[in-house]
DNA sequence: AAGTTGTTTTTTATGGATAAAGTTCATGCT
DNA sequence: AGCATGAACTTTATCCATAAAAAACAACTT
């Protein structure tokens, strides 16, 4: 059966705004919590009819208003709110991650399906959207080869992105000053030196930051194949360093520092300075995740 | 039910062996024959009980010899030996180039899986496989959307295409000179040179060799989001020039002389001719797929 | 006419079943 | 021991069924 994640977490969202205030007086109509909610409205009536058997809202003659108050047992819980394909893909990268997965391995759909406790469609789904990775091979009518979160992965994976960045990164340059992302560029900047003033609390955000920057640059002369690589990118890293917590800190301070000079050298528009602190960024990118990759390797 | 496409292809290529004297005396061993046909035992055993049966093999005292001859009608249907997710490859091919799919128009899994006649599972599965290919774009719980084979998406796909490939030539052209690609490199062009002389009757024969020559040249620094990326290439190009026959023999003739300057280029190892004879060639490949998109959207 | 809510229809996400194909185990033969 | 064949077992490819979610339709209200 499907699962019904979407209609849990829009009930929670709901539920949260309830309790934040931003459901004050009579409660919005369908169509525009649908829209806030971004869920359809057959999902919305869903949790409205929830939401009123509850009493957390009151329903007078066609007129909703916000009930009782939301307990925090009134949520469902966290796991109950991610679709199985979600949970597949947390579970896969935890075993090809954290599991002493050699390179070579074959995999077996049947095997996964029964360790993660779903069909075998779903696995396959998975690897089919995962093997643009390049970690995986499809053998028709055989199974998958896991070809390895090895070092030459990195290095094949740095090469493009080092070709992509120093291209956009070009492009970004020579924008019109006029360009409305230089002043996003700013803004980044901005956000950098805050970061830096909190980095003892606050160093987690990193990644977000990091993102928002990287996918800036991209920005300015759009390319989907150059997009597509940057979602491996994300993924890799989002999951990666999941697991991979050492001195992060540190390193995403040191991150911080070079971002803050590749944007300088964006701002001046010369093209060596640019290509010389994009260069150092990125190799220092590309040492971490390979001395990570040799310190899981033992 | 699964389709037993393996096991008739199989049957086809053993009964084509049997015809053409491959198959003589008696017969290799069961694991022999898995070996050369490429598929299990089980299939081989399954293809040789059909042959006994058929008394296209004879099998006396567990001794197997060739049996009566074979005959045109003992072949199965080419039909017949593509599996479900090959067909649903080609229609669906056909449908995006072919029909008047415009790009925005929303792609809807149950409608395609009646049209082409399969299960709503393996349109799912295609269109996952396809979507890498920066032509669809999946919207979860609602549907997929056909961004469509556009003037962008081809000036895009030839933006990276120039890069990956201006990176491989140069440092094809930096390899050692004993490394054996030379020798490949000299053998196509050969190929390329005997194609010419032929060009009236075998011009369809170029697009083997414009794979081969742009894979060769990949091979000398192998990268494998470089070659994902040529797969894209490839398969478009042979769909796309399946439907597109407009000038081709002029077409295919234009780009062996490029080719052929190419590997001039290559051979000198002189960097800046390498990058001109790559550019000219990659340009002109570009404005013919521009030309027949323009051509085609009447 | 435009926006509401109620209802029906369509489509997606997910599990399950099964024949075909692959793999492993068992037995026998040089 | 090493290779053949036979048989049993496992896994993949494929279809089908169904609850959840989305979309379309209908009726009502202001």
């Amino acid at each position: 059966m499907r699962t019904d994640t979407v209609y849990k977490k829009a009930f929670n969202r709901t539920a949260a705004m309830l309790r934040d205030g931003q459901l004050t007086g009579e409660l919005p109509s369908e169509n525009e919590l649908r829209r806030r909610i971004g869920v359809s409205r057959t999902t919305v009536r869903k949790v409205l009819g929830e939401l009123a058997q509850r009493e957390l809202v009151a329903e007078r003659g066609g007129v909703r208003t916000a009930g009782r108050a939301v307990e925090d047992s009134d949520y469902y819980p966290d796991a109950e709110t991610t679709s199985r394909a979600n949970h597949v893909e947390q579970q896969f990268m935890e075993w090809m991650l954290r599991g002493d997965t050699r390179p070579g391995t074959s995999i077996n759909e049947l095997e996964l399906a029964r360790q993660f406790g779903v069909a075998t469609n779903g696995i396959r789904e998975f690897l089919i959207r995962f093997s643009r990775f390049g970690l995986l091979e499809k053998r028709p009518n055989t199974g998958w080869l896991f070809k390895g979160f090895t070092e030459d992965f990195a290095l094949e994976l740095f090469e493009i992105r080092v070709m992509f960045e120093l291209r956009s990164a070009h492009l970004f340059s020579r924008q019109p000053d006029t360009s409305p992302l230089w002043d996003k560029l700013a803004a980044l900047k901005v956000a950098h030196i805050e970061l830096l003033k909190r980095i003892e609390s606050r160093y987690q955000d990193f990644s977000g930051l990091d993102n928002r920057f990287h996918r800036l640059i991209n920005e300015a002369s759009p390319n989907r194949f150059i997009d597509d690589f940057y979602d491996i990118i994300s993924f890799i890293f989002h999951y990666h360093y999941q697991w991979n917590k050492h001195d992060e800190q540190q390193r995403n301070q040191a991150a911080i520092l070079e971002h803050l000079a590749y944007i300088d050298a964006l701002e001046s528009r010369d093209p060596d300075r640019i290509e010389l602190a994009c260069r150092a960024h990125l190799a220092s990118a590309r040492s971490t995740l390979m001395r990570s990759l040799i310190g899981s390797d033992e």
